[in-house]
DNA sequence: GCACCTATATACCGCTCGGTATGAAATGTT
DNA sequence: AACATTTCATACCGAGCGGTATATAGGTGC
């Protein structure tokens, strides 16, 4: 009945078990999406990686759609955990740095898809009406939200120079992690990124 | 005869008359590439757009890909011409100052579809082999490589603060390009990135 | 007028897409 | 043993994809 536990105890099995775990075929789901994007994840292929049949995928996951939240669920939940400590960094430059290097872990790593995976499906779902690419542009601004708010105490602290507008810069700091994203995903050089994100932050300014 | 003449000069006319004009029709193919991104883009929108039919599309422009390297030639030499002039500022600062607000003029203008086409190209286009991408993304490199050049060209006179890698500042000012394209795309806010514009040229190092 | 050439319009091709109908297999319940 | 319930495997659906075959229309050269 819809993907069911995930949590501790065991449901009440009645009719013919399921044969995968759906906690790790949306972990390979999640791989698809991330290195082909929604529009360009094919079933075929979803469900070749996710080692189960397309009636498996419905009855369990809904639809592709309803496959790819709960797979960005999963990406927000275990890949960007960074960001939450991130902005929970002493200084507003402690901030910038552990997301740039978190983004660098995270997106030009060895063992998952390069580039974020938010960046890739807003940027590819161009549809006239696609509520997938309003869906991630819409965690994407709540997420620069709480980096705005997090700026603007920063800010009242005098933890920034005052003639600095903390929105706008804050939105400078996003922009240059969108920017990796799209490096990342193009050229398969971390240590060229490494020394980008070490002149943006030589840049920085700091008090 | 694959496209033929645009220059002056009217070609010897044997058989039937072209009935449009392979510019505009070229035109409103770049339209939509730029909205849609390559694979997005259907022949049934592209040849709607154009005003006429597939056979005299194939006949004139090949097939898409080869439809989609024109109009990516007319985007480079139309829409971003502002680039060829910023690399000719007499600063690295001016150099820094017009590819920001050209990009912004560009990406975020009114009559023009919002963000990058290469960036939306490369990003969208995930298939294994895929000569978009690459074509995509190699002519990407060689506009970094030209910035790179400028930028050590203003390392060696003096242009720019020694500590400062010319080659990673290169890096670094791409990256906040594409990421504007993420953002222009995105959001429809182009006074929000005049804003991010300003926050970063007030954060590059001067002298 | 006629032959020749090229562009047009229409209909079609094989293929892949997201999604589903159907029947068999595997369990718990009685 | 018989049944209810749920999952699995296969085959299938209509629609849209990029691309093309065919026949007709519209010009120039003779």
């Amino acid at each position: 009945m819809k993907c069911s536990e995930s949590s501790a105890g065991t449901t009440i099995t009645r009719g013919r078990p399921r044969e995968f775990d759906p906690e790790t075929a949306l972990a390979a789901a999640l791989r698809v999406f991330w290195t082909r994007g929604y529009e360009n994840a094919s079933l075929a292929e979803l469900t070749e990686a996710m080692g189960i049949t397309k009636p498996s995928l419905y009855a369990c996951f809904g639809n592709k759609e309803a496959l790819f939240r709960k797979a960005l669920d999963l990406y927000e939940r275990d890949k960007l955990a960074y960001i939450g400590t991130a902005l929970e960094a002493p200084t507003a430059r402690g901030v910038a740095e552990k997301l740039l290097r978190g983004a660098l872990a995270t997106h030009c790593g060895t063992s998952d898809p390069h580039g974020c995976l938010g960046v890739i499906s807003s940027v590819a779902c161009t549809n006239e009406v696609d509520s997938i690419r309003d869906h991630v542009v819409a965690r994407r601004a709540s997420s620069e939200a709480a980096l705005i708010e997090r700026f603007e105490r920063a800010h009242a602290e005098g933890d920034l120079p005052p003639p600095v507008d903390p929105r706008a810069l804050a939105s400078c700091l996003t922009t240059v992690l969108q920017g990796l994203s799209v490096k990342a995903q193009g050229c398969a050089c971390p240590s060229e990124l490494q020394g980008t994100v070490d002149a943006f932050l030589s840049i920085w300014p700091s008090k």
